[in-house]
DNA sequence: AATACTGTTATATAATTATATAACACTATT
DNA sequence: AATAGTGTTATATAATTATATAACAGTATT
């Protein structure tokens, strides 16, 4: 789901919205085929300037995740394949996680730190 | 485990120094009384400017998780509790995406999502 | 006292990120 | 043909991030 950026995270506004569409495709939520909101509409919904739309879609297209047709819209470019058994294993840990009332931001610091140094 | 920042991440070095010292203190391998390293050995270990060391010192010293002594050195302040539970829940969610191949990135990426909408 | 190690402050410079604003170009509809 | 909706390009401005470099100030050791 396409939400407002976070202006304090420190995480460059762009990069947060390249991420959130590249989940949207992991997720199955944003298939081949189907046209994102227009340039103004995400411009609205990310509550960025449209320079910053622009500057994250760029990085989108020069990935080979969506094209442009001019005039018309940008469109998603192919599907992102992923295991669903991966989505599975990830929820069950959020949900694990979020019982034990931590907080997102310091599970994402073990999470990764446990990743690189496990 | 301190380590080299990724410089084309695009998070600010800053940002990810101070990440990596506050899962140091997550995960109890930094406790209360232990001194850093020097600022000048941070800006090696970091492969950064000493003024981004110094940036990120700052912000974790404002955030009470660090104090400096002059002429001394960086000191850790307070402890920082976690349940155990939750580390070895994310070990294993990390081992079972690791046993599937899946990069640390696109991980990431689900995490959030699926976090932030379940 | 001198030295060598700490943290601290300062200045200048550059690249990156983000905003505001305007105009232009292509496509589809009326 | 005119219009309204797309993407596209451009300019100016500001804040943030990061670097290089130098000098200063406190602490502990010799």
């Amino acid at each position: 789901m396409l939400r407002k950026v976070d202006k304090h995270s420190g995480i460059p506004a762009y990069i947060q919205i390249v991420n959130m569409i590249k989940a949207e495709l992991l997720l199955g939520n944003l298939q081949k085929g189907a046209q994102l909101p227009t340039v103004r509409d995400l411009q609205n919904i990310f509550d960025v300037n449209i320079n910053t739309v622009l500057k994250a879609l760029e990085k989108l297209k020069a990935e080979g995740y969506i094209e442009a047709e001019q005039g018309v819209g940008y469109f998603i470019k192919r599907d992102v394949e992923i295991d669903q058994k991966i989505i599975e294993t990830i929820r069950e840990c959020v949900s694990k996680l979020k019982d034990d009332r931590i907080d997102f931001y310091t599970a994402m610091l073990i999470f990764e730190e446990v990743w690189k140094n496990g």
